[in-house]
DNA sequence: GGCGACTGATACAGTACTGTATCGGATACA
DNA sequence: TGTATCCGATACAGTACTGTATCAGTCGCC
């Protein structure tokens, strides 16, 4: 058996290829954020995309596939780069700055927020997804919790690992709840001020 | 003119109409419940009901409409609860009680978060249907105010009306929030509990 | 630079859903 | 109890979407 024998199992990754599965994933963000995941086709995408329906059964199978791509390419690059953000956290800052500092890095696009109520729908529809989801989010409490236990401990207040993960938790839920008040009041100026009022006093109020 | 003529304007309403216009609601809360909005259709919610889509076209012009009609219900039927719940609160109560009653009002059903996601997630795709659902969000904000209120003054602190809504927004939040972690980890029984922490924190972390 | 492989455009069949039109039979009311 | 009203079942046409099959042009590799 010749071993590039028809790409039924692997086609080639050539660069073209990976720049077309690149834009179909990127225009998909936008469709599902704009018209949700259940009214979204795959026509939408391609048309959003540039490509036709061909290029799109080229590279996934469904609709669905894609969009469980969708997923696993935001949330490896925000666990990325929370990451990131707490490797060049020095020791010694405030808990507001580091509050800012989770607060910069979490997603804050109103394309994300959608795709992220999104994602939360579906997984709570197929437990199996549910699953993937929710150890998604505990490896971003996971990746924040180093940098909120700096915070408490420039304020001289130590926690135990568990008690972290409570105020981890805590922090999840203000910035999902606060988010979606700034989205449905976009007018409303002072949320972001008091997003970061609620996240402070969630943290200290924890430690 | 005869009085009665044609019903374009208002068909009479009969005991029967009424009847299959509430258990097409009800059915319709399961289906976009289980299926989403986007991915329910007529026949559905008709096959739900036990109805044919005769009787659904004869009661509803269109999905939308019935979606809105369900949220209406929905969001009327949750201010009510509210308010007779803070109307039966006696002065005095503790913060712990305050909080207990509080959770206990909101609703708490899979299928009810499942439908305010639905609601959330049109809601900012609408923008005129935004400002209905931001309204109903701070009716009920106001709702609960009062409530707090007494738990703070329980707890001998006295706060400012504007102050007073910071922190039922950051209730909103947390509730929001965390009820969606624990509909995602449906096995972590300490997430009620921890729920309740929050609340209590963020209440008397605002007063 | 030429050849073979593969990408992506187009065409097509099949399916599902919507909304309307029609009509039998149930229901409210005298 | 009779009857006019109208509810809701069924049938149908039109539309939209999916997934596959085919093929021309292009790209990678020697």
């Amino acid at each position: 058996m010749p071993t590039s024998r028809t790409g039924s199992a692997t086609p080639r990754v050539t660069k073209r290829r990976v720049e077309t599965r690149n834009r179909l994933l990127e225009a998909a963000g936008q469709v599902f954020a704009e018209r949700g995941f259940g009214r979204a086709t795959v026509e939408d995408v391609c048309e959003r995309a540039g490509y036709s329906r061909g290029a799109f059964y080229s590279n996934f199978a469904s609709l669905d596939e894609l969009f469980f791509a969708l997923y696993t390419s935001q949330s490896s690059a925000l666990v990325a780069a929370v990451a990131q953000a707490v490797a060049v956290t020095p020791p010694g800052v405030t808990l507001e700055q580091v509050v800012d500092r989770v607060v910069a890095t979490l997603p804050i696009s109103r394309e994300s927020h959608l795709l992220n109520l999104e994602f939360a729908a579906y997984a709570l529809r197929h437990s199996e997804i549910a699953t993937s989801f929710a150890a998604h989010r505990r490896a971003l409490r996971d990746s924040i919790a180093p940098i909120l236990e700096l915070g408490l401990l420039a304020g001289g207040l130590a926690v135990t690992a568990g008690r972290l993960d409570q105020i981890a938790r805590a922090v999840a839920a203000v910035q999902d709840g606060m988010f979606l008040q700034e989205l449905l009041e976009p007018g409303n100026a002072d949320l972001p001020t008091l997003r970061r009022k609620i996240l402070v006093e969630v943290i200290t109020a924890g430690g």
